[in-house]
Order: C-alpha cells, then sequence, then structure tokens
DNA sequence: AGCGCTATCGCTAGCGCTAACAACAGTCTC
DNA sequence: GAGACTGTTGTTAGCGCTAGCGATAGCGCT
C-alpha cells in the first residue's frame, strides 16, 4: 500500500501521531457521520436549515438529537470572525436602573442570536480599562458602555475595536460612536426647578460624585447651574465619597447634609437608594417629610412609589435605553448605517409626596 | 525547483488563494515579527512570562505594548480546549439577593484569572434549559447553578458537560455534583416557629409557588409541616402565579391573603421584594403592623432593616455562598478533589419590629 | 573530551468550525 | 439540444492560538 519512496528525496522522519488531549464532546464530524453528509452540511442545518432540502434536514437533525450535538462556539467565532455576542458595561447591576437597561438591551438582542456578557466597574475608571480590555479578547460584535466620559485608554480601546458601540445614560457633544442618553445635568436642574416652584429655597444637593460617579457629577453640574440661575445663592452640596451606592449611605449623606447646612429644607440625592434610606431615617426619627424637609432622589425604582411618603424623584427610561440601544447596534451589526446615531430619550420629573 | 509531475497522477488544477475577510486586529505574529521571536515565544509571555528570559521579555512586552495587541480568546480556548471561564445561572439578577452571590463568586473566581458570564432564567425552567444549552457552547470550564430542582433535559446537560457544577440555595440529598445551601423548607419552618412564639396563630403564607420558583414551593412545603406540627390547622396559602417578583405582586398578595383569609394575624412572604410591598401598603392604609397583623420575609435584602417598621426576615449568607461555590469550583477545575462536596451555610431568623 | 542536565526557544500539527469555492443534477429558455 | 440558470452538496484551506515535541546552547561533572 505505501508508495515507493521518490528517489533523491529524503523522506520526514517517521512521526508518531501527536496526542492531545482528546476533547470529550461531539464535534460536527461525529453528527456527519452519523447522518451520512459532510460536515459543511450539518453546519447548514445548524445555522440556516432550510439551505438544505427537506430530507437531508430531517436525517441532520435526528443525527443532532441523537448525539446530543453542543456547537462549540470558539470554532464558530474563530473560523467566521463574528462573536454573535455583545458586550455591556456597567457601573454597578445589582439594584439598579442599570439593571433594567441590560435586561431589555439583552432581551431585544437574544431575539436576533446574540448573547451579551456583562462587565461591571464599581464605579472605578481604571477597573473600566481592565474589563474592556479582557472582553475585547472574545472579540464582541459590538458594546454597550454606561456613560460618556472615559479614561484615554478606554477611548483608544473603543477606537481600536473595529465595532460599533453605544454609549448611555448620559449626553456628550462628541461620542464615540451612537449615543442613547439624556443630560444628567438637565435632569438635576429640572429637579432644582420643582423643587424651587414647591417653595423651597435651601436646596442641598446629597450624592456620590468626586469617586467615580460621572453622572452624579453631571448631575451635580445641572444642580450648580440651576442654583445659581434660579435662587442666586451659593450651592450646598455634600459627598458620600468611595461609599456604595446603598441606603446607610443615604443615611450617612443625610446626617451630613443637616450637620453642614442645618437649615436645608430640601435635599436632593443623586440616587434613588441614598434617598430612600434617608426618607425612612426620617420617618423612624419623626421628621416631618416633606413639611420640614423635602426629599427627592434619582432614578425612580419601584421603591420610590411604595415608599411612605412616595419619593419624588427622576424618572429616566432605562427600559427604552437598553431597546433602542439594541436596535442602533443591531442596524449597524447589520452592516447597515443609522441615519440618526444620537438620540435623546428626555428624563421625566416625577413629583410625589415627599416635596 | 517545482518536482516533476509524477506520471499517472493528475496535478491538482492551480488554485488561485482564497481571500478571507482579513481579521483587522493584531495577532501574535504580528508581535512576534515586531520582537523578533517566534510566537510561540509570545504566547508564553502572554500567559507565563517568568518562562522566558528577562531579555527576551522584556523585547516582547515592548512589542505587545507597541501593537497594542489584544489575545484572540475564542483561538485559545480551542488550542488549549480551555475556556478560562464558569457559568452562573441564576432566576433574576436585579434587585435580587442572588446578585450579591454572582457579585462574591464573579470576585473570588476573577483573582484566579476567570471571567464569568451570568445567565438569567426569569424563574422559567424550560428557559433555564435554553440558555444552559447556549451557554455549553462556549465550553465553561465550571458552572454554578441556583437551585436543586432541574427539568430532565437540564439533568442531562449539566451530566455531560463534563465540568464541576455546583447547585445552591437549596439543599438536595442527590445533587448532581457539588452543593452550598441550605433547607429553605427548615428556613421557612423556623419562621413559622418564630411567629408562634411571637403569638401568632393564623399564619397566611403568600408566595410565588406555582410557577417556576422551587425556591419558594420548598418554603411552602417547609410552612406546612411547621402549620402541621405546632398549629395542627389547615395551612392558609396564596399564590402569585406568574406574577414578576416586584412590590406591585407583593401589594397583591396581601389583598389576596387578607381576602381569603380576613382573619390572618402574620403573613409572611416568600421574598423580601413582596413583603416589602405589602409592609408599606399597610403603612398607607394605617393598619399597625405588627399589632394587627405581622408581616415578614425572606431575604434580609438591605431595604429590610431600614423600613419603618423594620421586616422580619430571614438571613441568608448570600456572600458566603458565592465565596464558598467559587473555593469548591477552584479546587475541582484545578484537578484536585472536594473532601466535603455538599456544604450547609445555615440560615438565620432575623426577628425584627414587624412581627 | 564526553556525558548528562537544564534553560530557552522554535517548529509542526492540530483544536472545531466556516468562507469560498467546485461539482453536479435538474430546470428553464430559445 | 445547446446554453444559462438554480438548488443542493462536497472539498479545501484556513481562522489564531497552544500542546508536544525537538533543537540548541551553556553548564557542571567525571
Amino acid at each position: 500500500m505505501t508508495p515507493d519512496i521518490v528517489s533523491g528525496v529524503t523522506q520526514p522522519p517517521p512521526r508518531r501521531p501527536r496526542k492531545r488531549s482528546a476533547t470529550r464532546s461531539v464535534t460536527l464530524s461525529d453528527v456527519a457521520a452519523a447522518a451520512g453528509v459532510s460536515a459543511q452540511t450539518v453546519s447548514r442545518v445548524v445555522r440556516d436549515p432550510m439551505s438544505v432540502s427537506d430530507e437531508t434536514r430531517a436525517r441532520v437533525q435526528a443525527a443532532l438529537t441523537a448525539t446530543g450535538y453542543v456547537p462549540n462556539l470558539a470554532a464558530s467565532n474563530l473560523a467566521s470572525n463574528r462573536s454573535r455576542t455583545v458586550a455591556a458595561l456597567v457601573p454597578q447591576i445589582n439594584a439598579s436602573v442599570f439593571a433594567d437597561t441590560v435586561h431589555a438591551f439583552s432581551t431585544a438582542l437574544a431575539a436576533h442570536g446574540y448573547q451579551i456578557f456583562v462587565g461591571t466597574t464599581d464605579y472605578r475608571p481604571e477597573h473600566e480599562e481592565e474589563v474592556l480590555r479582557s472582553f475585547l479578547g472574545r472579540r464582541p460584535d459590538g458594546l454597550l458602555v454606561v456613560g460618556t466620559r472615559h479614561t484615554p485608554g478606554t477611548l483608544t480601546l473603543l477606537g481600536a475595536a473595529g465595532v460599533p458601540v453605544v454609549e448611555t445614560w448620559g449626553w456628550s457633544e462628541d461620542p464615540v460612536d451612537l449615543l442613547v442618553g439624556f443630560s444628567n445635568a438637565a435632569a438635576a436642574a429640572a429637579m432644582v426647578d420643582h423643587l424651587v416652584r414647591r417653595g423651597r429655597r435651601r436646596i442641598t444637593f446629597a450624592g456620590r460624585h468626586t469617586s467615580g460617579d460621572p453622572r452624579a457629577a453631571e448631575r451635580l453640574d445641572g444642580y450648580h447651574g440651576a442654583v445659581r440661575d434660579l435662587l442666586g445663592s451659593e450651592p450646598r452640596t455634600v459627598d458620600a465619597g468611595p461609599e456604595p451606592v446603598t441606603m446607610d449611605t443615604g443615611v450617612a449623606l443625610l446626617d451630613l447634609a443637616l450637620e453642614r447646612y442645618p437649615d436645608s429644607d430640601a435635599v436632593m440625592f443623586s440616587s434613588d437608594v441614598f434617598a430612600a434610606g434617608a426618607l425612612q431615617a426620617c420617618v423612624r426619627r419623626g421628621v416631618d417629610v416633606p413639611g420640614t424637609l423635602a426629599l427627592a432622589g434619582f432614578g425612580d425604582f419601584e421603591l420610590a412609589r411604595h415608599l411612605v411618603p412616595a419619593l419624588t424623584t427622576v424618572a429616566v427610561p432605562s427600559v427604552r435605553i437598553g431597546e433602542l440601544s439594541a436596535e442602533l447596534l443591531l442596524t449597524r451589526m447589520r452592516g447597515a448605517t443609522v441615519d440618526v446615531p444620537h438620540r435623546d430619550v428626555g428624563y421625566r420629573v416625577v413629583a410625589r409626596e415627599s416635596t
């Protein structure tokens, strides 16, 4: 059987086949052998069943279930240069409005066969860069990030990724690519306006604006501007520093605000979580809300309307942001162009009992 | 140069090289060329820098940053048959104690170079199977699932995955593999015991136990047993059906409980979210809690201790579950054996003002 | 000098899949 | 009946990386 050695040509030394750690799982070829077709045909059945004949499809599908085939997406990604995944980078996922955005985003993209992987930055910009870098190793077909302010390193990575990017939950005159958001500054200013209309004059802003939450910092800017324009008085602000976004921190912020500005007649927080903690502390201490002190939050969590008194807050279309982001990203991933790549989804001051 | 054609063998027609969509990104070979070494050496620098000489390492690392190389993990997975990822399957991620578990799990594993991807089942068992299937396509090195009751299809997939699996947040005499949890039934029984000690006799259980939340169903079982043993009376239960786990649903459950069992002197809910909604509704309506009606939740969310009156609940070591799961999984992924593969982390009834 | 050892680096052959063709049968057109 | 076209399947050559060697140089020892 073995053909003669061609004279003059030195035969390569006989190699025993390398042993590789045998993969335990069923491959396309296994299914192909079982169905009596080529691997390519099985691949077609998996990805686009209508591209093969009825008879073949039935046979392959039977083999597919019989063998319990699970496609190896790493191999698929490598061969096709498409990962069918989208990465989302959010500051925090638990107990947060970002969860609604991510959920809507995820659902909309899942309907088109995309998987989403979510990374949290814990409000630390340098961590954002690290997480982004490790995510890019999976070669996502698109990216969603929360916020419009990024480190130079992050901007470089986003640019070099070569895929569509949506920035969300903020507004910018100079976005990286796509943008679905609203002006945090305008929203905070609208809240100040609401409080002023309700007769408040000594409004304190309490947030976590110095330690890596650019949205809170933007809201602070809006507060500053509105206080200057509407009241002409000095701003009054307290900051939670690096404390986590919890109700406990909200109580601490309230104490800080009342200590530093004892004559405050309103405190507006950079998050409903803070405001909810402060509100319950007031109820417990017998402080009359809104009689003595008005309180307002940001985000319109479900909790806000259930609290007694119900919490005034700024509603942001979190779900809409997720849906719209998915829509724009899908268009771009299909290779089409997006006519209006920057979308302002707005906000809404929801006046309730706490003011 | 071209060797003569062997007679009788027809030469294959000359092919022009196939064009593949040129990948835009920097590869190992690009870096290798820039550093004047082989691709293999660059790979070594990336994965285990100490395995090359100081001089070479410095040169390669310079090339690495100069080119902006980002490794292609799909190719790495394929070649090494290891994905350095772990998949986690939870019912819901937002506003939930599972978020704490996932966060702790994720942090512990990230320290060892693993990435976690999280899938949510929305409390739909059939969805669990689907999500699991698509996750297995990424060939995770380990799996975490919430719960110990699974569909036959899920069990098959878990078994066939060939990687370590941790079940969490439940207890079972017959786990798939590893287990880090506690008995939901015992926890619910302990809550009944607590309520009985506080003098309650007409205790109603309100939950979402018929539609895909096995934990709630287990808690219901524990309630049944405890009511039989301690009170000898008929169980009183109301069910939310497929409604989402929200505070709104909690209010609806309260109404249902009071309509069906108007003489209830205590309502225990299968989640703090439900209990919080119900509690605030009582406050708003002027129902005396705990004077007229005692309310209890499950999970010990941060909210529970801030509410007025503070909510009695069952504290579960969510963070510990995540940490311990990561620990056991890491041991198994290293190839070592776990001495005690099933760990009961316990629970704790936290008595507060609402009872 | 000759031997065995270690440290360092390169070469080769895949991992499982899909893009880009090629091959062929059947259908339609003039 | 030749030519063009369509639908279906197979063949080939990678995608970017790493396992498993092999090759080489430098070292200490006999």
